[in-house]
DNA sequence: GAGTGGTCTAGACCACGCT
DNA sequence: GCGTGGTCTAGACCACTCA
C-alpha cells in the first residue's frame, strides 16, 4: 500500500472527519436539511458508525447539527442569543422576562440551593418551575426557590394556581439590591430534558442566580438552558450578532 | 431468570451506571483519589467498557471525574468559581486582572471576529494571546483582537517581546464605555486543548466580549474556559460559593 | 412496518505517563 | 515495558417517528 495520507497522520479519525463534514456543512448544506443517515455516511467515509457518531456527537455539540431519533440529522440553524441578566435588576416575573410560569409546590429543596439561600438544609421553600421559550422553541427551564421568610405576607390558603403568582407577587414587594450569577456546564436531568424536548444527559448550561434584597438572598434560581441551541448574553446592548465556527483560527504566539 | 431489577426498566444502562458511581463518588472517595482503571470498572458492573465509558464521560463533563490518558481517572476537586465581568469596566491587562500575557502577532481575524469588530473580513489586527491560571492550573485561554484603528498611536516598530505590551497600553488610553458578552459551549480547538492541558475537543465555555469605546467597537475577545473545571461567575459580589451536584430535586409541577 | 438515531457488546490496537 | 485512557471495528438490538 502507498503512503498516500500525509495529512492524515496522528490525527484521529474521528477528528478529521468532524473537519470534513463542518466543511461540508458550510459548502453543501442548506440549514434544516437532512444529513443521509448514519449507516449510509459510515458507508462513504469508510468508517465503522460508532466512528462516525463520535463525530456527529461533537457536531451537535457545537450547534451544527441538530439529531432526532426516529427522524433523522439535521443542519441546525444558528445558535439564538438569549439575553441572561438585563440591564435593570428586576424580580424574576416583573415586566415582560421571557418566562413563562407553569407551576409552583411547597417543598425541601437541594442541600446546594439551601446552601445558597442560607437556610436550613431540611427546609421547605416556594419552589417555582418555569419554562422559557423563543421563537416557538423551549429553550430553557427553571426552579425559582423563595424562602417563606422572604414573603411573608403570603396568604394561607392558595390553590395551586394561585400559588406560583401569590409568590411572584409577594416578591415584587421588596426591594432588589442586586444579582450574581453562576453558568457552567451541566447535563440534563431525565425531568429538564422531557421540558427542553432533549434526552436525559443532553448538555445544558446551568445559570445559577441569587437575588439579593436587604442584605440577605431572598431568592435564588437554578435554570437550565440548552446548550446546543442556545448563546447566553450577557451585557446591555443589542445581543442578537451573527454565530459560527470557524475551523481554525491564525495563530498569536 | 427472575426479575429481580424492577427499577431498572426502560433505563439505558450507562445512565443507571452514572447515577451508581455518582452516589459511590459522593460516599466512597475522597477527592483526588484514583478510581479503578476502565477495565476492571466495567467488569466489576458487568458491562462492556464502552458502556462504562459512556458512564464515566458523562460524570467527568459534570466536573466530577478528572481522566487522564496514561494515568488514570480520579475524582475531581469541586469547580472553581472564576469572575467574568467584575463590577467595573476595565480594559483587558488592566490593573490586576488574573490574566498573563503570552505573546502578539498581527493576523487576520476569523471572519466571525471581523464581524464582531465591524472590519474587514481580511484586515490584519493585533492578536494577543493571554492565557490565565487558577491556583496554578491554566483554565482559560483567550484572543485578544485589537484593530490597528483603535491603537493608531502604536510605534512602528517593535520587537515581540514589546508587541503585546505595546498594544495593550495604547488600548488603555481610551475610554471603556461597555462590555457586551456572550457564553456558548464549545470545543476545544487543537492549539486551546494543549494550553488548557486537555485533549482536542475537550469541552470548554466561550465567552466572547465586544469592548465597546467611543460607540464603536474598539476589541474583541474570545475567551476559553475549561468546562470542566470552571464555573463562571458574573454579578459583583464574593462569588466563591460552594458548588455540587444533586442526583435529582424534588418537583414543582 | 420501514427507517431513523440510541444503546450495547467484545474484542483490537494506539498514544501516553510513568518507572 | 507496563498500565492507563483514547480510538476503532463490526456487528446486534432497541426506542422512536412517521407514513
Amino acid at each position: 500500500m502507498g503512503t498516500t495520507q500525509l495529512e492524515s497522520v496522528q490525527e484521529p479519525k474521528y477528528w478529521h472527519l468532524k473537519t470534513v463534514l463542518n466543511d461540508a456543512l458550510d459548502s453543501e448544506f442548506e440549514v434544516g436539511e437532512i444529513l443521509p443517515n448514519e449507516r449510509d455516511l459510515a458507508a462513504r467515509f469508510g468508517v465503522a458508525r460508532a466512528t462516525l457518531r463520535q463525530a456527529l456527537e461533537q457536531l451537535e455539540l457545537e450547534g451544527r447539527l441538530q439529531r432526532r431519533r426516529g427522524v433523522g440529522t439535521t443542519v441546525a440553524p444558528p445558535r439564538i442569543g438569549v439575553a441572561v441578566g438585563p440591564s435593570a435588576n428586576t424580580w424574576p416575573g416583573a415586566g415582560r422576562d421571557a418566562w413563562t410560569t407553569i407551576g409552583c409546590a411547597e417543598a425541601v429543596a437541594p442541600a446546594a440551593v439551601a446552601a445558597l439561600l442560607g437556610t436550613a438544609a431540611d427546609e421547605a421553600v416556594h419552589t417555582v418551575r418555569r419554562e422559557r421559550t423563543v421563537q416557538g422553541q423551549p429553550v430553557a427551564t427553571e426552579l425559582l426557590y423563595v424562602p417563606p421568610a422572604s414573603v411573608p405576607g403570603l396568604p394561607g390558603l392558595l390553590t395551586p394556581a394561585e400559588h406560583a403568582p401569590a409568590v411572584l407577587r409577594e416578591l415584587h414587594t421588596l426591594e432588589l439590591e442586586s444579582e450574581d450569577r453562576a453558568v457552567e456546564l451541566g447535563s440534563a436531568r431525565a425531568e429538564d430534558a422531557k421540558l427542553l424536548d432533549r434526552l436525559p444527559g443532553a448538555p445544558v448550561l446551568v445559570v445559577t442566580t441569587r437575588y439579593v434584597s436587604g442584605g440577605r438572598v431572598a431568592a435564588a434560581s437554578v435554570a437550565t438552558y440548552r446548550a446546543d441551541t442556545c448563546r447566553l448574553t450577557f451585557g446591555d446592548s443589542g445581543a442578537l450578532e451573527v454565530t459560527h465556527h470557524e475551523p481554525e483560527s491564525r495563530q498569536a504566539s
